[in-house]
DNA sequence: ACACCTAATAACTATGGGTTATCAATTGGA
DNA sequence: TCCAATTGATAACCCATAGTTATTAGGTGT
């Protein structure tokens, strides 16, 4: 009766949660299914609320379990990150910022934050990985990453987007492709090329503007091949498998016998956006926030 | 050494934090002073990190500490809500109820169905999808809908069939047609027409139950074209291509140049039922199918 | 009818949270 | 300077309960 919820219980629950087989989940806790049938018994008492429908041979979440489930994820993360925090103060450093981004946010944007942080705050600790957008996306809302770099037109309620680098576009050309840079007028010159593009799942902005920059151009293009590696759409490129359009700041740092022409004239723009959640309580993501919407200005 | 960091913990810790002084915390915990001690001090032992400073005569926070305390508070808080967020999905006044229908509830039953959730459940999230009458049958039995709204006969084993709205039939005709409403006798005046019809694999039901009007008239009718949608319907009697029989409360929200001719003496009637799964768990659902039930008697 | 699953129940064990009693250290008056 | 008062920490004990083993009851598939 006077029972507690406990974080125990949590773990446990989880485990059930993610198994839906009470034997599993017990050896995966290293303790015995009745005991753990028993906590979850005590857990559905406590919060009045049925959690599981067990049929005998089949385990399965109600939608109170599946909505706890969620939150519990969240409440078990955010006390992870919160432990960690608790060791940078005690260690006299002010946090760690999980930093999501895309390979293009490598170029410029990322370094530059880098260095201007290590210079502000050196006690802030970074953490990065690369993700595709919807990725990002994701692990920001469940408190996964403190802020990504992301390449999207909207994000879900709750998150704030920020522009922080734009850019043009250009075609991406082998280097002995009958085609000079002074001869070049618009994009439906090349309109007969396949087309090698970042994969639409991997960023749905960045394939719809390339669709609108050849729209706008009189054609649909051919699309030969899909990749979510700059690299690997250079390599294409030089092996005359087909012509690319990408950000124009994308060109640096590859060594490859590729020719680009930057897209000046047209109207479209590959946009960075900083992308983190409203309520993220991490006091050193304020830092990076402000630094990043300060210096792009 | 194994221990395990508990909810336990981090309400001691709120109260010592709130308090500074360890006997009141305790008192304020009705526990004793000892307990809560060895407690406090067994949190800093999990977390490896000091929270408070204690001089004999005055305990304060460190600076990881003051950090804890407003982590606890947010983790504690959101703990609430969810808990509080958990009881509502179990009395099935939050969560999304998917629903089915064929064109020709649109009209009335969802509009007022909706309204009716929203006031009286305003939790309760709705997702509604146009299909015919077997896609909708299927989506349910595979749980991918909870509801649908269908013109059909019976149901397979583990549904359940209910009607919700009973409506007569009417004749459709191009505006100039040359038959008044008030010569109208019977619909064996239009044996001779091409009829226009919902599609046989569509809605059976009303495929057979127009079937069983022009027979009683004692005619079977030429059938040139069939359809899945009322609009199209419509705009190919405007277009004298032929005539229709259709629901009566179709004929509302369109702007057609055709006229309707009710068979109010014919019995047919066309039954709009709402169809669920029994063993649907969603409470949501139960909220849905009890305002269908209970308004439309 | 059978073996073979499942989760729940029952009865027991023992970990560790909470207890009381006490201590050591600090403070403040007389 | 000494004593009373108050602080949080220690020590030793107790018992509530998490977790144990053994078993049962209910399903499923052959």
């Amino acid at each position: 009766m006077g029972y507690q919820l406990e974080l125990r219980h949590f773990n446990y629950f989880l485990a059930v949660a993610e198994e839906l087989h009470f034997r599993r989940a017990a050896e995966k806790l290293f303790i015995s299914q009745p005991g753990l049938s028993r906590q979850i018994k005590q857990m559905e008492e406590i919060l009045e609320v049925k959690l599981f429908v067990r049929t005998k041979k089949k385990v399965s979440l109600t939608a109170a379990g599946e909505y706890l489930k969620s939150e519990i994820e969240f409440i078990l993360n955010h006390l992870e990150v919160t432990k960690k925090q608790l060791r940078h103060i005690r260690d006299g450093n002010f946090g760690e910022v999980r930093i999501g981004f895309l390979g293009s946010a490598m170029q410029e944007v990322i370094p530059n934050l880098l260095i201007e942080l290590k210079e502000r705050f050196p006690g802030i600790q970074t953490n990065l990985e690369e993700l595709s957008n919807n990725a990002q996306v994701n692990a920001i809302l469940k408190d996964k990453l403190d802020m990504g770099f992301v390449r999207v037109a909207r994000v879900p309620q709750g998150l704030n987007l920020q522009p922080v680098y734009t850019d043009t576009f250009s075609v991406v050309l082998p280097e002995l492709y009958p085609l000079l840079t002074r001869e070049f007028t618009d994009v439906g010159q090349l309109a007969a090329e396949n087309f090698i593009l970042f994969a639409q799942d991997y960023s749905p902005l960045y394939f719809d503007t390339v669709m609108s920059i050849c729209e706008d151009a009189g054609f649909t293009p051919k699309v030969s091949h899909k990749s979510v590696h700059a690299q690997t759409i250079f390599k294409l490129v030089e092996n005359n498998l087909g012509i690319a359009i990408i950000p124009t700041s994308l060109q640096y740092g590859f060594q490859m016998k590729v020719k680009f022409i930057e897209l000046k004239n047209n109207p479209q723009r590959a946009v960075l956006s900083v992308c983190w959640k409203e309520d993220n309580r991490n006091p050193a993501l304020r830092h990076c926030i402000n630094l990043l919407l300060n210096q792009s200005l």
